[in-house]
DNA sequence: GTGAAAGCGCTAACAT
DNA sequence: ATGTTAGCGCTTTCAC
């Protein structure tokens, strides 16, 4: 079912179907009634492939992300209510599915798409600086200082008001589980923002008290652990990161820790669903359905040919208390030295 | 940045370079090698869209959805799990963003994208029947008897245990929140589960407490205060829809009822979102994730050339009591007239 | 082993 | 007012 189905069907040549199709001048009214006819009688639609490789404009906007889990989910949420009344389409292309080759993935998905098929881009996380490309692209969440257009969250805020909260209850020795080594930009703003409560608050960070977690559940597990057997272990630990919030309360328990009795833990929260999963745990928050209608916004902006007012948008952090953390006990209960022993 | 460019900038042909992108025969190593590294230099990636139009094939599968929201989100988590390994990538299509033309969006959207630039589509609670088409589609949720090869949840089992679980509790006066007349096929179902469980346990329906809601609040939330005002009204309520038992609770607790108390309210869950909003609230749970995840692999059944073992795939639906649902009071409290009276 | 040319479905100059 | 034609970026015969 093509536009030369239609064009005979009409008895009229191509360019006069294409003519109707996009309203332009210079076709009888009479045509023009015989050529809507046999589009509605054929339910005809013209191919957004065919018509992409000419025009160079399409009117769809593409989210790229690597996989659709609970944290880029909710930014699509955003990002689909933002596209509404503006006049774009919404495309998301997930790259997870295709090859392992997780490295550069933004670059590949942006140049087979730009150009043709999306007139601008959101891309979520990207790791590696997609500047030299002609089409408008905003990133959300982004690995490294890129020179893109920027959405994220106030990281370093969201870590403070987490040990500000510890502080408040009376901790002292607070521990840290970090994200891994050169991973997102986020990582290392929670980790100032964790030194800067504590430093505010007269404590000097005591580098024992930091451990890095993984990209697997196993290395948060085993940084846990290290941090929960110390000789003098942290009363509270702050988890730069949702799912080993979990991880850390997992392995208190198995240590024979009580949670929050003996140990407050407190996680950087990316998702709704982590905090189901957990209902007591205390979180602070991102605005992520914020963050993707705001990206969304940007891009119409960008593409419209205005300038941005702010090229880096910082959404603010919130703590959520569900009543996860205590006060520190006044005896901190050390933990059995076979379990410390063990792996 | 082009074949041609990669063409020119190695000395040779277009063709020569679409062979090499292609692993086709008959090109020298040499030569193979010089385009190569001419690829690698300039990072070209070949157009998908220019691409599609020539081949026919292009290992994309689109889900096309109205909208991106809680539900439809949930369903996509489940769509790209089951990506993965399949070979093919994910495009969701969010049709909502563009014009407010909600009916035919399917049949829009796929003839658009089908035949170019996708080989399948999971369709989401399509409201016509896609069935005339050539490529293979997969439909979720679907709101008619459909021809096309359709996952769903077992709605009418599901009603069955809501009503059940409020029947072991006591209740015998159960109304029903109904789904608006001439939606998804789900509607009827949970209706038809609703009135089974009653008259399995020797009760006649009334139908006084059965009330339609609407798309927006403001039509359940009236059906609820009908029922709540009601000479004789329920002692509990059992609403087709996760919105509608929020809503429900709302007004009964505006009447001055106490949930559970005096009413208990059992709903139909869609999103955990709802769960989360409503934290004592009981519900029946379909498996959204677990519904987009068997979708996609229907779908890649059916592009294999393979037949499906079953065209028809309902997946169980399971009652989560959270704490909401309580026996009924011995003496059900009337509202008071003026309630009644308002509005 | 390599390149010229046709054509995928469509649009926009440019004829007529 | 309508039709003819070139070409978007690519793949694929088919000559050479």
């Amino acid at each position: 079912m093509t536009i030369h189905d239609v064009a005979a069907r009409a008895g009229v040549s191509v360019s006069t179907v294409s003519k109707v199709l996009n309203d332009r001048y210079g076709v009888a009214t009479s045509t023009v009634d015989r050529v809507r006819a046999v589009i509605a009688e054929l339910g005809y639609e013209s191919s957004l492939v065919a018509r992409s490789l000419r025009n160079h404009r399409t009117n769809v906007i593409g989210v790229l992300v690597w996989d659709i889990e609970p944290y880029s989910a909710e930014l699509l949420k955003g990002a689909a209510r933002a596209i509404k009344g503006t006049g774009y389409e919404l495309v998301v292309y997930a790259a997870g599915g295709k090859g392992a080759e997780r490295m550069g993935w933004e670059h590949r998905y942006l140049s087979r798409l730009s150009g043709t098929l999306i007139d601008g881009a959101v891309m979520v996380t990207p790791t590696v600086d997609t500047a030299p490309f002609s089409t408008p692209v905003v990133a959300v969440d982004p690995h490294t200082g890129s020179e893109v257009p920027t959405v994220d969250s106030d990281n370093f805020r969201g870590a403070q008001l987490a040990v500000e909260h510890l502080l408040g209850l009376g901790h002292r020795r607070i521990g840290l589980l970090r994200r891994p080594p050169r991973d997102l930009e986020s990582g290392p703003q929670r980790e100032e923002g964790y030194r800067s409560a504590l430093q505010a608050a007269g404590i000097t960070p005591d580098p024992d008290l930091v451990r890095a977690g993984g990209y697997d559940d196993s290395a948060s597990e085993d940084a846990a652990r290290q941090l929960l057997t110390l000789p003098d272990r942290p009363t509270a630990i702050f988890a730069a990161n949702d799912v080993s919030a979990i991880t850390t309360i997992d392995v208190a328990m198995a240590l024979g820790l009580r949670v929050p009795g003996d140990l407050s833990v407190i996680g950087f929260d990316n998702v709704p669903e982590s905090a189901m999963t957990e209902p007591g745990l205390t979180t602070i928050e991102q605005p992520l359905q914020l963050m993707g209608q705001r990206a969304i916004e940007m891009l119409v902006e960008l593409l419209a040919g205005r300038d941005l007012p702010q090229t880096h948008v910082r959404l603010p952090t919130r703590l959520v208390v569900r009543g996860s953390c205590a006060a520190p006990p006044a005896e901190p209960r050390r933990v059995a030295v076979e379990h410390s022993a063990a792996r």
